[in-house]
DNA sequence: TTGGTTTTGTGCGATACGGTACAGAAATAC
DNA sequence: GTATTTCTGTACCGTATCGCACAAAACCAA
C-alpha cells in the first residue's frame, strides 16, 4: 500500500511529473503485447513517457513494475466484471454481458492482446514465483466474484456457485488464448453465447 | 518433411552427431520452462548437449527452432489424445483419461509447466505472426480430434461434436494455464472430472 | 534568500544476447 | 590414397539489455 498520490501532499522536494497511475496504464499496453521478458526498459519509458531511471526510482526494477501493472490492470478488470455482474438482468444475460466484454478487450485492434494475466503472466510463473503469486490472486478474485454472482442468483444449488465460477472463468480464460492466437471476436462471442446456458444449468 | 534420419543414409560428409528428434525432446524443456524469448541460445545449446552453430545449422534461428519444437511437441500430443481417444470405455471415460493424463504433463515437477502452446505460444502471438499460425493450428488440430471422439460417440447429435470439442479444448486449455501459475493436480483433477458429465451431456 | 529534499535526464558500464566466420575433424566417393 | 563434402567447436562481432552514478533542476521550509 504505497499508493501516496491523493492523500500524501506534502512531498518535501522536486514534485514529480507524472502519476502513478497514469504510468502504469501506458505501461500496461506495451506489457500487454509482448510480455514481461520481451518488453525491454526502453520500450516501456518511452510508452510512461519518462526516463528510465525515473521508472527505476518509482517502481524498482521491471518485475515491480510489471507486478505493479498486472495488479492495477487486475484489479480495475475486476471492478468492471462486478459492475457488469451486479448490473440489471438475469444472471444469464449478465454472464454473457460479461462475456462480450471480455472479448471487445480482448480482440482489441492492432494486437488481439488476450487477457494480461493468461496471455503473458503464465509464461513467467515457473522462473518468476512473485508473478506466479500475483496472477493466480487475481485468477482467484476473478472467480470469487463469479462465485458471488453465482450465489445470488436463482439458480439450482447444484452445481455449486464456486463449481460454476471455476467453469465460467475456465472459459474466460480459454477465451483469452484463443484471442490471443487469431481467434475471430464473432466466432468467440458464438461459443461464449453457447457456454451461458451450459453454466447456467 | 525434413526428417531424414532413417530414410537418408548416403550423406556425403561427416555424419551428425545427434538426431533431430532427441534434440527437439531435449530442446523442449527448456522452451516449456522458460518461453520463447526468456530461453537463451546458450541455454538451449547446453541442453541439448551441442554448441550454438550446430544448433543454428541444423534449424536455423531461434524461432524456426521454437516453431519445430512445438510443432515436434504437439504432434505427439495429439498422437497421445488419438491413441487415449480410440481406446476402450465410454465417451465419458475416455475424455477423462485424457484429462488426467493431460494434468500429470502439467503438472510435472519441478516447473508445472502446463501446455507448450497455451503456456509459452500465446504470449509471443502479437509478436511472431509465424509462432501464433502454428499454435492455433495446432489448436484447431486438437479439437478436430475430440470432434471426432464425439462425432462417433452415441451422445446426443446436440450439442454438436464440434461445439463439444470448442467446449472440451476450453476446459484442457484453462487447465493448462491454472497449473502453470501452481495449481494442484489434485483440484485440477477433480475440476475435470466434475465438467466431463457437463461435457458430455 | 538560503538550505534541504526530491525528481529529472544525460550518460555510462557491465553483461548477455543472437548470430556468424573460420579452421579443423570425420565421413564418403572416386 | 586423394578429393570432396559435411559437421564440429572455438572465437568473435555488433547490439541491446538492465541497472545505476551523478549533476542539474524544481520545489518546500525557514
Amino acid at each position: 500500500m504505497r499508493t501516496g498520490t491523493e492523500i500524501t501532499k506534502r512531498s518535501r522536494g522536486r514534485p514529480r511529473g507524472f502519476s502513478t497511475e497514469e504510468v502504469l496504464e501506458k505501461v500496461r499496453g506495451v506489457f500487454l503485447a509482448k510480455g514481461f521478458t520481451g518488453a525491454s526498459l526502453d520500450e516501456l519509458a518511452a510508452a510512461a513517457g519518462l526516463n528510465r531511471p525515473s521508472l527505476y526510482a518509482a517502481f524498482g526494477d521491471k518485475e515491480q513494475l510489471y507486478i505493479a501493472t498486472l495488479r492495477f490492470y487486475g484489479t480495475k478488470s475486476i471492478e468492471g466484471l462486478d459492475a457488469i455482474l451486479a448490473g440489471p438482468g438475469t444472471i444469464q444475460q449478465r454472464l454473457a454481458r460479461v462475456y462480450s466484454a471480455a472479448i471487445d478487450l480482448y480482440t482489441a485492434p492492432p494486437h488481439r492482446p488476450g487477457c494480461m494475466i493468461v496471455g503473458t503472466a503464465a509464461v513467467e510463473s515457473p522462473t518468476y514465483p512473485k508473478i506466479a503469486a500475483a496472477a493466480a490472486e487475481l485468477l482467484a478474485a476473478i472467480e470469487k466474484s463469479l462465485e458471488r454472482a453465482f450465489a445470488a442468483s436463482d439458480l439450482p444449488a447444484r452445481p455449486t456457485p464456486s463449481a460454476r465460477a471455476r467453469m465460467a472463468g475456465a472459459i474466460m480464460y480459454a477465451i483469452a488464448i484463443r484471442a490471443r492466437l487469431g481467434a475471430k471476436a464473432s466466432d468467440l462471442k458464438t461459443f461464449a453465447n453457447s457456454m451461458v446456458p451450459t453454466i447456467c444449468a
